[in-house]
DNA sequence: GGTTGACCTTGACCCGAGGGCAGGGTCGAC
DNA sequence: GTCGACCCTGCCCTCGGGTCAAGGTCAACC
């Protein structure tokens, strides 16, 4: 007994019209009979037997039968009983068992955790909820964030903040070339990425310094000294004159405020002052030389 | 030459302490030392072999050493040159792509659609990246719609509309007993997953048949015949009443609007009206009688 | 009675984005 | 010499199933 009022007989079953009450139902006396419904065909006899098939199961659970097996043998379900073809067979008991699986798991309960949830009482119930939704809402607020991410990330793949983006568009302004400003944004994502304590600061030195025309031009002329010869004297010369420029605002050197010194610095900065030097022994040898300078005059540079 | 300003001395490196400085970059004289720093422990002078170990960059870009090997073996950094004792070394424009992989992964792109990300021109990047944005959006919208079914699930782990639990509720304010008004919230779990388009008319005829003293009786009956004898001449008695008082309000019997007829409809029907049925031949024995009754009545009922 | 086509069975392998572990080599410091 | 940290490769594991393989069963049609 099962439904309240009529044990079966008081359901909507009205169906009047005697051929289509057999289109529907079919006939006990006619076993196994099939019917198209838009190109599908759906056996009815089987359930004679006792039990639906799996494919039924899944189908009004709306599941694939793989879905169904997969809680099988996860033990989220008991194996039903088979048929003498070795069939499973499911009874409305197993069926109601997969509806009320499926309720949660589309709700976003882990498997591993359905069977205890079914298990439990009331209370444990409510707790277990709250905490699979405290965890779908956890998952939810880190896809926002990345695709808010992903959404900064449109206009720049290197996701620079937009003072860096002006300084490098400042560069182009002054005439650097587009290969030299590429190399320059590698050099602010690795900056970023190995020392960002020290971004900002590092930021606001170059926008001065990009303000001094006499700077400007010695960088121009260090771009164009890729080409020369390893030992041409002039390497020397400009080295001292840029060494001589950096030195005349040596508070632009200083150690930015907050900024965090870990045992790795010198390799940090190692690898953003480096970055490209291979492109050319001029530069190599240049960013040496003013090093050496810059040493010499008193100013701590790293040396990893 | 990396650095527009300085080439490698203009940056915020004005450590004035000698001993500062000394402990931050370490000697070239005194080769490999370890410092420890909150239980962790750090080599500096690999870095002369030039280029950092994995497990650097790996610190360096926030990520596992497992995950930098990962993206080699996908093919998303190319592998790096090895020292002399096979272990990989990494430069900056391996650990730039490395920062550049781990921007767009953590923006939530898939692993494998950023290598050809990385390589495709500005427009090309632009649309791909919007794609992975709508793709994002939708798992979030999927999420948000698991969260809230979840959130409704708290309070009934069936998931039954405010009907249903309201009919549930008459039933036990009607005296019946706990076990069977859970049973009939099973069987609406079924009914609900398995004839959803009948559900509402069926709560309908329900809520009316409720309001019929003599009905509730004749089901008050029903269940406590569960611990009648098989053969109990009281259970062909008690049939006849519940069908004739079935019969008198017919139109309930009726179709619900709406109600789609496919090649399932009896199974359907079936499983739902024979649930738990199995726990007392008695039960199984009334239902069918009644089914019987309303037959010759000229209702239909299914025979599945 | 043979074929066709749909359905069922078990088992094994695949996805993403790495995690964990085994078994072994290498390095630097004590 | 030994310790601990780091590196190497290779294999199996996750989660929720999908896909393929190879074969058995069932009902309908010719």
């Amino acid at each position: 007994m099962t439904l309240p009022l009529g044990q079966g007989a008081h359901s909507p079953c009205d169906y009047s019209e005697p051929a289509l009450l057999k289109e529907i139902f079919g006939r006990g006396s006619e076993h196994g009979s099939r019917r198209r419904s838009r190109g599908r065909v759906e056996t009815v006899t089987r359930n004679r037997v006792g039990g639906i098939t799996i494919g039924q199961a899944a189908a009004f659970a709306g599941v694939t039968v793989k879905t169904v097996r997969h809680y099988h043998r996860l033990g989220l379900l008991a194996e039903p009983r088979r048929d003498s073809s070795g069939y499973r067979r499911y009874g409305s008991d197993d069926l109601l068992r997969l509806v009320q699986v499926r309720t949660l798991a589309t709700a976003g309960v882990p498997l591993s955790e359905i069977a205890s949830l079914l298990g439990a009482g009331p209370e444990q119930f409510a707790a277990a909820l709250a905490d699979v939704e405290r965890r779908l809402t956890d998952r939810i607020t880190d896809l926002v964030a990345r695709r808010d991410a992903l959404h900064r990330l449109a206009d720049d793949r290197a996701l620079l903040p937009d003072r860096a983006l002006a300084v490098l568009d400042r560069m182009t302004e002054l005439g650097f070339s587009p290969d030299y400003v590429a190399g320059q944004r590698e050099a602010l994502v690795l900056f970023r990425a190995l020392l960002p304590e020290g971004l900002d600061h590092f930021l606001t030195s170059l926008e001065q310094r990009l303000d001094d025309p006499e700077y400007v031009d010695l960088i121009k002329r260090s771009v164009a000294a890729a080409s020369w010869e390893p030992d041409d004297p002039q390497i020397e010369e400009l080295a001292r004159a840029i060494a001589a420029n950096l030195l005349a605002d040596r508070e632009l050197l200083a150690l930015p405020a907050g900024f965090r010194i870990g045992p790795d610095t010198a390799t940090r900065y190692g690898l953003v002052d480096h970055h490209r030097e291979d492109r050319s022994p001029v530069w190599a040898r240049l960013n040496a030389l003013i090093q050496a300078e810059l040493r010499s005059a008193g100013v701590p540079v790293p040396d990893p």
